[in-house]
DNA sequence: GCCAGACCATACGCCAGCGTATTGACAACT
DNA sequence: AGTTGTCAATACGCTGGCGTATGGTCTGGC
């Protein structure tokens, strides 16, 4: 029988609690809770270590589990992808987005890039790996994204298109550059004063005034 | 049969020929043929692309050649990331050392990150491969190097000793993310003018004047 | 109560890559 | 000519990860 997972919520029986299903010692896992495994997983350690086998042990249970809930490897990578775009657009983007003033708003995305931010870990990750089929055309979409929205602020500050773009390039190199150098390794080990006093100069070099 | 026969008179230890060994349809390899390949393909697809068996297949033998050379695979990375880190030294740096402006020398920093070049590539992809133990230590060292590299510059501008190396900092972390988001795909495929008018643009903006 | 479906365990076949062992070929030197 | 040293081919065993097959267990609903 190789039935097709019933992957939508509209036939599952069990609600299962609409929060994080806990710590659940013996609770039974669902598609959203390997998702998550594989997000933190990514966070952790790239990618490339998103294997099925380690990461059921990492959750108590075989394989067998992970193959009723996806068909594949690449599935989950998929399913996982699309969540991570989601819950990035959301967290990091929108609040962003609510802070009015241009200038504030720039220096902002560049404040919360510590890494104690999952979501940019994960991006930071996805870039390593953008060799990948799956990954290629979602870190395309954030960096376009993102640059655009860079772009159009430094506009509002009255720049030139072309100097607004450019700026935009080098905020945003800037932003991915250290993301690599301060999450990766030890080169760049700054501590919250020494990374606060960072960004303060990044923000007085980048942003016109 | 093929004209210029390669084995020229040697003695015994058979130093081959000081140039490269030609494209050599029948010439045996030498160790520093297999670090030269394990380089190309770091550059191509990346540090976890150097397997023994593929790059045996590519320089058209079996693996029973590389472990007559090498230990095992991780001799090899060892060897090919010495060998990088020492022509990196030699073709990256100190031709910019030669310099004496240090504002042209600051921008030179920049204008010879395009993707033509070889090391630069390399860097990147290490980078990407930072966990890696071998790894770490090598753009440990390369990246502090260039830091501090930096930082003299910027103090040589007149600038304070803790604004020159957040600035340091910044450059460095912009020239890390240009490189990510160049080579990598799409997202940023700036053709040759459009880079020159970017780095322009980047010099402007860094460099104090 | 008991059945269906959701979830998981076990066991298997497959493949790619690492490393070993053995033998072969061919050069240079004696 | 024979010996030695250098480079390479072949064949093998091992590991870890992917995917399949099949059967087991728990749970809610009738």
């Amino acid at each position: 029988m190789t039935a097709v997972p019933a992957r939508s919520a509209a036939t599952a029986p069990v609600k299962r609690a609409a929060a994080q299903p806990a710590k659940s010692d013996r609770a039974r896992l669902s598609a959203a809770d390997w998702e998550r495994a594989a997000l933190d997983l990514i966070a952790e350690q790239g990618l490339a270590a998103v294997a099925v086998e380690p990461l059921a042990r990492r959750l108590s249970v075989t394989k067998g589990s992970f193959y009723w809930h996806f068909p594949s490897r690449e599935a989950l990578l998929k399913a996982a992808l699309e969540r991570w775009e989601k819950l990035d657009q959301e967290t990091v983007f929108d609040q962003i987005e609510a802070i009015a003033d241009a200038r504030e708003r720039l220096q902002q995305l560049f404040v919360r890039t510590s890494r104690e931010l999952r979501s940019h870990v994960i991006y930071s990750q996805l870039l390593k790996a953008m060799d990948h089929d799956l990954v290629q055309p979602v870190i395309e979409r954030v960096s376009t994204r993102r640059i655009n929205y860079l772009l159009t602020g430094y506009r509002a500050l009255g720049m030139s298109r072309r100097d607004a773009l450019n700026r935009a390039r080098l905020a945003y190199a800037a932003y991915v550059g250290i993301l690599q150098l301060m999450l990766q390794q030890k080169t760049m080990r700054l501590n919250a004063e020494e990374y606060q006093v960072y960004v303060q100069h990044v923000a007085d070099t980048l942003i016109p005034g």
